[in-house]
DNA sequence: ATTGGAGTAAATCTTTGGGTTGATATTTTG
DNA sequence: CAAAATATCAACCCAAAGATTTACTCCAAT
C-alpha cells in the first residue's frame, strides 16, 4: 500500500498564528511530514485542501471567523481522502462527539506534549484513529448517555407490538408518506379496507390521526427500513 | 469517594465453564477483587446480579443460551450501578458498537493477556472507559460509517431553508402531531392563517399532505427539541 | 415614497381523512 | 370442531385537510 511517494503531505489551520507556526516547525522536523500549507483561516484552509488533496490536515475547531466543526464537515464532503485530526483547546466531550461524528481521524489537545501531537500524526497517517484515552473516555461517557434516554423512555409499553402483520405493512405505507388511495394500490386492496387498518392501527396507538401513527411509529422503534438518525 | 468497603465486588457470566474458572482464579489472586459470583447462564447471572449488586460484570456475549447483548440491556434496565464489561471472542466492530451502546464500559477480548484483563478491570473500577486501542479503532470506524450517509445526502438542496421563521414554527407544531386548531391555539392566530402556513410550507417542500411533510421535516435535519435515534 | 416579503385573515370549494356499522371469508388457536 | 382473531369490503356521514383567491397590515430595503 506504501506508495512511491516519499513524504506525508500535512496541512495546518489554526486561527493562532503563533501555534501554528510552532506545530509547523515541530513537523517539518519529522523527516516523514512535509508542510504543504499552514493558514489561520478556516476558508483559505479549505481551498488549500481541494488544491493539494493533503494527507492529514490538522484543523483547529476552536476558531472565531468559522466553525471549525464546520471546516471538518466542508472538507469531508469534497471527498478527498485526507484525514483530518481536529485540535481544540477545550476537553468537552460534547466537540469530541461531534468532531469524531463529522470524521474526524483524531483529537487531540493543544497542551499536549509534542511527542504526542507527533504520535498522534503518526497514528493517523497510519490508517488508524487516535483520541487520548482521557478523550476517549469522555466520549464514551457522552456516547453512552446519549442512548440512556432512549432505553429508560422504552420501558413504557411499545403499543406497536399489538398490530398484526397487516397493520404493520399499511403503517410501514403511512410512514412513508402514502394516503389511502397509494396503500390501496400497494397492497392490491381497496381503499375502504385500509380505512379499516388504518383506524385498527389508530385504535392501537391510541392515536387521532395519521401524522401522530406516524410519529409514534418512528418514535417508537419501528425501524422498517429507514435510517434513523442522532442529534448533532 | 473510596469507601469503607475492602475489596470491590465482580461477578463472572461465561458460558464457557472452562474460561469461567480460569478468570476466577486469575481475579480472585489480585488482592483487591472478590469474586461474589460465577455462572454459565446469562439469566442466573442477572439473578445474581440483582441480588448482590456487584460493582464489576464480566459478560460473555456470544452466548448460545441468551444473547449477551440482550443480557447487558437488562442488567442496564435494573439500575444497578454494576459496570458491565462485555468479554469477546471477536473483535467484530458492530458487537463492539452495540455493547457499547447498551452501555458496557469496556470490551475485552478472550485472547488478551491475563495482564490486560485486570488492567481493563482496574480502569472500568476507577470509572473509566477502557477499550483497547485495536477495538476503539474498530468502534469509531464503524461510528463513523454510520453518519456517512448522513452527510452525504444532505448534499441534495435542504428545502428546509426556504421556510421563514413562522412556517418554522407551524411545522415545528405539525412535528408534535397537532391539526390546525391546535396550532392555531398554540400561536394565538386563527385556523386559516395557519392554512395558509402550512399550504406555503407544502409548496416550499414539494409535498402534498402534512403528513410527507412532517416525514420530510424530520429526514431533512429539523430537530427543534426532538429526540432522534440511530439505528440499533 | 414605493416595492416586496412576511404575517395575518376570510371566503369558497373540493378532496381526503376519520368514525361507525355491518357483513363475509379466512386463518389461528384452544 | 368451535370460537376468536384477522382480513376483506361497502355504505354512510361528518369533520378535517388541502387548494385557490383576495386583501390588509407591517416592516425593511432602496
Amino acid at each position: 500500500m506504501r506508495e512511491f511517494r516519499s513524504k506525508l503531505r500535512v496541512l495546518l489551520i489554526d486561527d493562532n498564528a503563533d501555534h501554528l507556526r510552532g506545530v509547523k516547525e515541530l513537523i517539518t522536523l519529522e523527516s516523514c511530514y512535509d508542510v504543504v500549507g499552514a493558514t489561520t483561516s478556516a476558508n483559505i484552509g479549505i481551498n488549500l485542501a481541494k488544491k493539494y488533496r493533503p494527507d492529514i490536515i490538522l484543523m483547529d475547531i476552536n476558531m472565531p471567523e468559522k466553525d471549525g466543526l464546520q471546516a471538518i464537515q466542508d472538507i469531508e464532503k469534497l471527498g478527498l481522502n485526507s484525514k483530518i485530526i481536529a485540535l481544540s483547546g477545550y476537553d468537552d466531550a460534547d466537540l469530541i462527539f461531534r468532531a469524531m461524528k463529522l470524521g474526524a481521524k483524531g483529537y487531540i489537545l493543544k497542551t499536549m506534549a509534542s511527542a504526542q501531537l507527533i504520535y498522534a500524526i503518526d497514528e493517523v497517517a497510519a490508517g488508524k484513529i487516535y483520541l487520548p484515552s482521557a478523550l476517549s473516555s469522555r466520549f464514551f461517557e457522552y456516547f453512552q448517555r446519549s442512548f440512556k434516554e432512549e432505553a429508560v423512555s422504552s420501558d413504557t409499553e411499545n403499543l406497536l407490538t399489538y398490530l398484526t402483520a397487516r397493520e404493520e405493512e399499511v403503517l410501514d405505507l403511512l410512514t412513508q408518506g402514502n394516503n389511502y388511495k397509494g396503500i390501496a394500490g400497494k397492497l392490491f386492496i381497496s381503499e375502504t379496507t385500509v380505512k379499516t387498518h388504518v383506524n385498527n392501527i389508530f385504535q392501537k396507538l391510541q392515536v387521532n390521526d395519521r401524522t401522530q401513527a406516524v410519529l409514534y411509529a418512528l418514535n417508537n422503534g419501528f425501524a422498517n427500513k429507514r435510517k434513523t438518525k442522532m442529534a448533532v
